[in-house]
DNA sequence: TTGAGAGTATAGGCATTGCCTATGGAATTT
DNA sequence: AAATTCCATAGGCAATGCCTATACTCTCAA
C-alpha cells in the first residue's frame, strides 16, 4: 500500500471512472489502473467492479475508501502541523547570558524581542559559564551568550561583538583625565576583581599577565556594580568590558590601550541542534 | 512523503537510535538515514537533531510523529475493514429465481443455506427472467437462477443441472403406463401450458416444434400447480421438467425420450461483479 | 447490423527510486 | 592514543512507477 495508490483509488471513487481520476491524478489512464490492480493485489480483494463501461465500488471497496480519505487528510494534517510549527511566532526560546553580559545586553534586547514578537516565550537565566555550557549541552537552554576564549568544540559559536577594556578609577586618581593608558601603567595599583569562576576575571588576569603585571587583588566581589562601589570609595582600581561601563557613578573610565585588552562577546549553541522560527530570530537579532 | 518514510521515523522515534530503528525496519542503517534526509526534505524542515552520537526529535519532530504513528494505525485499520469484509460471514446476498425454478429448488436450498451461514442476510425474489436480467444489471440482484437458453452477453454463467422434460397426463390416459415416449407420440393432443412470458412455455414450444407437432394450447396459466390441476380434470396434458413432478397429483408423468427435451438450469451472475463471502458460498452451494 | 467511440487492461521500454555494500567523518569509550 | 560506535556520503543495481502503443470489450449511432 503507497500513498498515491490511496490518491488514485479516492479519485476513482469520486470520479466513478479511472480514465477521469487518471486526468485528476495527473498521470496516464493505463498507469492508474496498474497501480489500483496492485493495490487490490496487496489488500487480497477488489475494490471495484468494472462492469462493462462503468466502475463501482466493491463492498471491500466502500468499506476501504473512508479511510483512505482519512489517511490521506491526516497526511496534509501532519505536513500543516509541521508547517506551523516550523513557521510558528509562538514558539519558546530559553537564552543564558553571564553576570557580566545578561545585566548590560539583555534587558534592551529581550524588550524589542519580545516587542517584536509578543507570543514568543522568552526565558532568561544568568549563570557563569561552565553551568551556560551545561545546560545547552543538555538541551534545557537553547541558547547561550558567552565571552571568548572557549574550547568546546561541541558547540557552534556566532560572534556578537569585541569589545575594549576599560580601567576604572576614583574620581581624584591621578589617571582620572587621562584619554587612555596602559595597563602597564597600572604596576602597583590595588585591584578590585570578580571572585574565581567569572570569566571576565580569567580574563583580566591573563590581559594583565601579558602585560606583565601582577594585579594586588585587594576586594572580590560577584557583580561589577559592587566592583564600582569600592572604586568610588578607593579601595582600588579595575577593569571592566565597554558595556559595564555606568556614567552615573562617582569613577571614572579610562580606555585600556594594550590591543589584547578586548573582550570577545559570542552566541552559543549546541552543534547540530534546529531551531524553531522564534530561535532562530532570537539568534539573527541578537549578532545585529 | 511515503508510508516507509513513517514508518522509519516512528522507529527512530521510539530507538531513540538510526542503527537500531534499521535493525528495527530490517534495512541497513545508510537506507534508513537517506529516507529520513528525504523526508525531512519533502516537509522542509528537521526532525531529529543528530547531536554527536545521540538522536533527538526536535520540536517539528515532536510536532510530526503523532500524526505519523496516527497514519500508520489507519493503514492497518484499513487492511483490517477490508480483510474483515472479505472474510465477514454475516454478508448479505440477493437472488431471484424463475417460478418454474423457485418453489422447487429454493426452499430446501435456503434452509439448508440459513442454518450453514446463520447469520447471513438472504433476500430472495421470485421473477421472470427478463425481469431478474435487468435486476442483475442494475445490481440490485446478486444471482439469478436462470433456465438456458439465455443470450445475454454481460451476464456469466454457471450450470446447475441439466434435467429432463416429462409429458403429464391424466392417470386414465392411454399413455399413462407407459415408461416414456417421443413428443411426436402427442400429436393432435389438446395442451396446458403456462402464458406468455415464461421461458420453460418458449421451451416446450421449441421442443414441440423441433419434433415436428405444432401443440394445441386448450389452457394456459402462470404456475405448474394450476396445469396439473388441469391435467387432472382431463382439459388436457402437459410438460414439465423433472424437479416439478408433483406425486401426490391425480396425474402420471411420463419421461420423454427425445434427446432435445431437458432444461439446462444455471446460476447467472453479472459478468466482472466481485462477490463477499455469503454470495461466493451461495453460489459455490447451489452449482453441488 | 456495422462501424465509430469510449473505457479498462496488457505489453514493453525507460527514468527514477530504494535498497545494497563500502567507507568517510566525528564523537565517545577504553 | 587507539578502538569502537553512530550517522552521512558514494556508487552500484534491482525494483518500481510511469510512459506510449495497442488490444479487448462494451456502448452508441447510423
Amino acid at each position: 500500500m503507497e500513498f498515491h495508490q490511496l490518491r488514485y483509488v479516492c479519485a476513482i471513487a469520486e470520479t466513478g471512472s479511472f480514465s477521469r481520476a487518471a486526468e485528476r491524478c495527473q498521470i496516464a489512464q493505463p498507469s492508474l489502473s496498474q497501480q489500483v490492480l496492485k493495490l487490490e493485489e496487496d489488500l487480497g480483494t477488489k475494490l471495484f467492479d468494472r462492469l462493462g463501461r462503468s466502475v463501482r465500488l466493491t463492498e471491500a471497496g466502500r468499506a476501504f475508501i473512508p479511510h483512505a480519505r482519512s489517511i490521506l487528510e491526516q497526511i496534509e494534517t501532519a505536513r500543516s502541523s509541521v508547517a506551523d510549527k516550523n513557521m510558528d511566532v509562538r514558539g519558546s526560546v530559553s537564552v543564558g547570558a553571564i553576570p557580566t553580559i545578561a545585566p548590560y545586553l539583555m534587558p534592551r534586547f529581550t524588550a524589542a524581542f519580545a516587542k517584536k514578537y509578543p507570543d514568543a516565550k522568552l526565558r532568561i537565566v544568568e549563570e557563569t559559564t561552565p553551568v551556560l555550557v551545561e545546560s545547552l549541552r543538555d538541551l534545557s537552554l537553547d541558547l547561550a551568550i558567552l565571552a571568548l576564549p572557549l574550547r568546546h568544540k561541541d558547540l557552534e559559536l556566532f560572534p556578537i561583538r569585541t569589545e575594549p577594556l576599560f580601567a576604572v578609577v576614583p574620581k581624584d586618581h591621578p589617571y582620572a583625565g587621562a584619554e587612555s593608558l596602559a595597563l602597564r601603567d597600572l604596576r602597583g595599583e590595588p585591584f578590585v576583581m570578580l571572585r574565581d569562576g567569572h570569566c571576565f576575571r580569567d580574563l583580566s588576569i591573563a590581559a594583565c599577565t601579558h602585560a606583565r603585571i601582577t594585579p594586588n587583588i585587594a576586594f572580590e566581589s560577584a557583580q561589577f556594580s559592587s566592583l564600582l562601589g569600592m572604586v568610588t570609595a578607593g579601595v582600588g582600581i579595575s577593569l571592566v568590558p565597554e558595556m559595564a561601563i555606568d556614567r552615573n557613578a562617582g569613577c571614572r573610565y579610562v580606555r585600556i590601550s594594550d590591543p589584547r585588552a578586548t573582550r570577545t562577546i559570542v552566541a552559543a549553541i549546541l552543534r547540530g541542534r534546529s531551531f524553531n522560527r522564534v530561535q532562530t530570530a532570537f539568534l539573527a537579532g541578537i549578532r545585529n
